[in-house]
DNA sequence: GTCATTTATCATGC
DNA sequence: GCATGATAAATGAC
């Protein structure tokens, strides 16, 4: 049993699977509503990783890699931009 | 394979933009800085290195220089690669708990 | 020393 | 075929 529970462990490790839309959702909004400053503090991603069912140490995979691939090519992320931005101003509206 | 990543002689042009380490993200307008390009090691590389962590995780200034030597790296990324092999230890002991900790077996 | 990062690379999903 | 999540070198703060 300890044996199946081991490599079950390591295969769930090296697999990768993406992320739920709703997890996703909510990623890019924390991130684009952030952009200024798009560090999360340790609470902050706990508060993420619950909302997302994810580990702490996935959020930060998600924003590191989010960072560097935006950085690296902001025009193919700016109608993604404005679609959160949008959405986060109409949120705020109600 | 690749059994050379040390910078031996003149070989400090695998150098890359700085290492922007400071609040926003909106590339920071001055000092281009030199950063070392990621070089990935050898399956023989990562062999000793793994060997040595086995024995002991810290490992001493005589080690790391006989170790830097022998597999052509400097001494200061045998002194990272160890303190990475760290973090890394840390991370799956943190892993492992969170997995084998009352959770769903599936 | 630890540790949160940056960056490139690897592995997989689709 | 790239998008995406995870991991491996390398840096810097502390």
């Amino acid at each position: 049993a300890v044996m199946i529970l081991r490599s079950r462990f390591l295969d769930a490790r090296r697999k990768r699977r993406n992320f739920s839309k709703q997890a996703t959702e909510v990623l890019n909004e924390y991130f684009y509503s952030h952009l200024s400053n798009p560090y999360p503090s340790e609470e902050a991603k706990e508060e993420l990783a619950k909302q997302c069912g994810i580990t702490v140490s996935q959020v930060s995979n998600w924003f590191g890699n989010k960072r560097i691939r935006y950085k690296k090519n902001i025009g193919k992320f700016q109608e993604e931009a404005n679609l959160y931005a949008m959405k986060t101003a109409l949120g705020a509206r109600q | 394979l690749n059994e050379s990543s040390k910078p031996s002689s003149s070989d400090t042009q695998t150098l890359v933009s700085p290492g922007n380490h400071s609040g926003s993200i909106a590339a920071g307008g001055g000092t281009p800085r030199t950063r070392k390009k990621r070089c990935p090691y050898s399956k023989f590389q990562i062999r000793e290195l793994e060997r040595e962590f086995f024995f002991n995780v810290y490992i001493n200034k005589e080690k790391r220089l006989q170790l830097s030597r022998m597999l052509n790296l400097t001494d200061r990324q045998v002194k990272i690669w160890f303190q990475n092999r760290r973090m890394k230890e840390k991370k799956l002991s943190r892993d492992r708990l969170q997995y084998f900790s009352g959770n769903p077996l599936l």
